[in-house]
DNA sequence: TAGACGTGGGT
DNA sequence: TACCCAAGTCT
């Protein structure tokens, strides 16, 4: 680093801010910049709902999600009293489902502390589905605190104005530094926003506008010529692919047979049609011997979906099945199936089999 | 500490 | 098509 730098780093905070002034977005969850100026505060509540649910997520995704939810469960409160089932089916087609299940515990917590949350960086960090980013931005945007918020914009945005050599995620503890080194005591919250802000709409991973970035004349990774080139990563190991069947059971007036998985791991706490294992590699052909009990099963097609870690091939087979549903599982009705807590790999399963069966249907 | 953990949109 | 990667956390 150049020995100017440590003194050009208020410059650079003032910079984003007077372009987040400007140039913010306007999401449902904040308080911008004119509010914040004429005394209003943030509730914590949307805050922390905003940034759990933005985990590893598109703004644009999260949208629809938090305003169903506040509007649906106004407070912290409201959440807390919420059965763990009606959060899971709203929380259903946005993933992670873990942070839906820590949402609620978090909520519980918070709200046997009166709805009150910590102002702390300390305090958020010890509640569940709340690490360090997330203490730090709630911390900063509701609290004014003035805490170090470091997500992937920050990483990139910081990553290329210092081009830092050091691969993600070592890289990390130099970003964090740095980032606390500029944070503004006045406004700590617009400056991390302001940050994050800049590499959603300007510092892009591919093709950043540079020619529209106010730290333009700050950047050493423009001026070393390719700020593309940054942050630099490790190479990722190759993602294997796994494969399985999904069998799709349909009663004479529609109904589905559905069952819930288990509370831990891969979809935890969510509801799928019944479904050979996928956790080891099944190569070849599945067969509808795999089926939980016996009926004429006929195939229906396959699907592919990719998560994060793997890549699964599921085979859909289809019957038409009367009677009691067998132990652990359940019907779900055709005006029933759009609300279930049913992920995306599983309504694609089910529409497989059945065409629009998990689309909403008029009332 | 590195792997598990969803989904959708962009290129 | 295939790959990237998004306001990360937990174990």
């Amino acid at each position: 680093m150049a020995p100017q730098d440590k003194s050009r780093k208020p410059a650079v905070a003032a910079r984003l801010l007077n372009w987040y002034d400007a140039h913010h977005r306007e999401l449902p969850w904040r308080t911008g910049p004119a509010a914040l100026s004429k005394g209003e505060r943030p509730d914590p509540y949307r805050v922390w709902l905003s940034e759990i649910m933005l985990q590893q997520t598109t703004v644009e995704a999260v949208k629809s999600y938090f305003t169903a939810f506040v509007r649906r469960w106004p407070s912290v409160s409201a959440l807390a009293a919420a059965a763990n089932d009606d959060i899971m089916k709203a929380w259903a087609g946005l993933g992670y489902y873990s942070r839906a299940r820590n949402l609620k515990a978090c909520a519980d917590l918070v709200a046997a502390q009166g709805g009150i949350f910590p102002d702390t960086e300390e305090g958020l960090l010890a509640l569940p589905g709340i690490g360090p980013y997330t203490a730090a931005a709630i911390a900063s945007i509701a609290f004014a605190r003035p805490a170090a918020v470091v997500d992937g914009n920050v990483e990139r945005v910081v990553s290329r104005l210092f081009r830092i050599e050091t691969p993600l995620p070592q890289a990390k503890t130099e970003i964090r530094a740095l980032v606390q080194q500029m944070v503004p005591s006045g406004r700590p919250g617009d400056f991390a926003q302001a940050t994050m802000d800049l590499g959603a709409t300007i510092c892009t991973p591919r093709r950043p506008k540079c020619m529209f970035c106010p730290l333009r004349a700050d950047c050493d990774a423009l001026a070393a010529g390719d700020p593309e080139l940054y942050p630099v990563r490790l190479a990722k190991p190759e993602k294997p692919r796994r494969r399985g069947a999904a069998f799709v059971a349909i009663r004479e007036d529609g109904a589905v047979l559905l069952r819930k998985r288990p509370e831990k791991g891969l979809l935890g706490g969510m509801t799928e049609v019944p479904t050979t294992g996928w956790t080891a590699r099944l190569d070849g052909e599945t067969s509808p011997d795999a089926a939980p009990f016996p009926s004429p099963w006929k195939r229906a097609g396959q699907i592919t979906h990719v998560f994060t870690h793997f890549t699964l091939e599921l085979d859909i087979y289809r019957a038409s099945f009367g009677g009691r549903a067998p132990q652990g599982h359940f019907w779900s009705p055709p005006d029933d199936l759009h609300g279930e807590a049913l992920p995306t790999v599983m309504k694609k399963a089910i529409d497989a089999a059945i065409p629009g069966a998990t689309k909403r249907r008029k009332p």
